[in-house]
DNA sequence: CATGAATGAGCTTTCATTCAT
DNA sequence: CATGAATGAAAGCTCATTCAT
């Protein structure tokens, strides 16, 4: 039953936008009654947290196990890997990203998006301390990870939904530079 | 009384939030009736949108002034002054950011943000390519301006928003790092 | 339910009239809420094209059947009897007929008042058609029953809601003498 | 000014509707200020009532003059004549006529209707009268110009209005028809 | 558990009218 | 006289949520 909710759900969510998306319609596309829903779910809000929570977990899932998978590399063939995992996830709900990126209040997934970051950031913060003996002078891991986790986050996403004329082997070979020129202890 | 329209509207986006924004309350807190609003806008959305306008407006032109008036200077100098000034600005206005950033769907500005980012992106991939002379092989400036740009922008909004640990002089000196790593050739 | 809203209605088109009759009043007449009429009715016009409606059906459905019951008597027991039943049921409902005809535009009623004329139209046609043998020369059944039905139609209604100083036993013998001065052949 | 405002207003009734005729558009169509109309006019109904009493005094004279010419002629010729000068002065201005009757409550006509109706009415009775040594047994002069001036202003109204497939001629011939068959002594 | 009718506060917008200038 | 900015009541309608069945 939660399912045909979250199903529901992501489907007036993806054909409707956020505003038109009551939970009225919702009930109706998952063919049940407006009650039932809140039998399920407190209120409209942890209706749209669970659904687009479903969509970051397998991001975040995705994301943190290509990176895990790059521990050993050098910097470039790890941002390579991760970014290419990244892309590809990103790529394959794109309008399901439109939507919540820019059609959901960015207040409402706020919570969802650090912890996204911050799992991310946390193995991207022990891939750069792994290589701390070579670390430049005085930035700290964390505060590295911080910077880089967001920018490749960032432009990534506004790559997939702005459609720039970039190629995508240009922009992940810019990232690569982006990355390894910012920290070039990786490359090692 | 466009002035005091405008007035009454950031106030009641700053203490009410975007979608608790109604046009009645946007008169009440100006001090006219719901009638009068209409006298001045065509609509709820063009209100916000030249509140919004303003704002942008402000920080594209305090941004740009402050890039253009550093073209001859090396890309290290350059991006620190730009990004304290843009640091400057969209701190005096903290609040206020949040508002537009996190409280309103991006959609809504989402050209707003373009516009922004075109002309700040511009000025950038000028600055590049006056430094073409000596820049990495396969990048045009305009790829690498819409990187930077993009980078920057972000990270500097998130860093406000999201209060990282990290102090400000070590903020601005890693994004310097950022991009001179990416276009060492900036640097001459 | 629908019931209770058609009623309600009812009552504030007849206190209020057309134009002061709205969406929230009539919910308050009806005792529900206003979002309650939503569930029955798309919207303002089609509650109040159902109210007119089922008088409109009402009405139609008296002078048909009274119609349809004489076709084998002459002209003039047939517009006596036809019109009889017409004056019954406006007469029945004559505040009603007032709002429907003085109050609200003639557009909005346009569809309903055709078909009423058509529906009757049809049958005064064939009556007409019945006696065709010796019917005047060239007028055809049809444009013959527009007229008269036309005629009787609107000076009925006239007569009704103006009150002229006409007894209504002369009203209808002038009418059947309009039509059977007009239509002599019926008289067989 | 006064005549301005009417222009103005006739135009806005003409291509807007009845509905969307504001007064703030009828200033504007006349090139006036809002304010300025409500010192030549008590309210807005006030200025739809003389916009159409233009018409409708003109429309009244034509017929009135016509009718008053023919005192002396049959009853067959006196209808063709006025009949025509009718159907031409409506579809002169058929598109007002149908703002008018379709577009604009009867009830805020009801007194230029009758006014009209009265005039034509009185005159009409008088032409019965004169031929009153051989009319029919009882009925009245006034009530046989009740019957005849509402029955053919009506049925002239739609015909122009809701164009049946019924050609002038016929149309003409038809209603001399059904007013000297209802009244014959006035054929003399 | 599931239902779905009912809610009612509150939304955006309009427009006849006024009155200080 | 003429202006036109300002009014404010009220319109039609929506939707997250509840609760008796």
């Amino acid at each position: 039953m939660v399912d045909r909710i979250l199903e529901g759900g992501r489907a007036v969510l993806l054909r409707d936008g956020h505003d038109a998306t009551s939970t009225n319609r919702i009930a109706a596309e998952a063919g049940i009654s407006p009650g039932s829903l809140y039998q399920y779910f407190e209120n409209k809000e942890t209706v749209i947290a669970a659904i687009v929570d479903r969509y970051s977990d397998d991001l975040s899932e995705r994301v943190a196990a290509s990176l895990a998978d790059r521990f050993d590399e050098s910097g470039r063939e790890m941002v390579r890997a991760t970014l290419n995992a990244l892309i590809d996830a990103l790529e394959e709900n794109a309008e399901f990203l439109r939507v919540v990126t820019d059609d959901i209040p960015r207040r409402e997934n706020r919570a969802r998006a650090e912890a996204l970051e911050d799992r991310i950031g946390g193995l991207m913060s022990a891939y750069i301390a792994a290589r701390r003996a070579n670390l430049r002078r005085e930035v700290t891991p964390s505060t590295a990870a911080w910077i880089v986790v967001r920018a490749i986050e960032n432009l990534t996403v506004r790559y997939i939904l702005d459609r720039p004329p970039i190629d995508r082997a240009t922009f992940v070979s810019e990232l690569e530079q982006l990355v390894t020129g910012y920290l070039p202890e990786l490359d090692t």
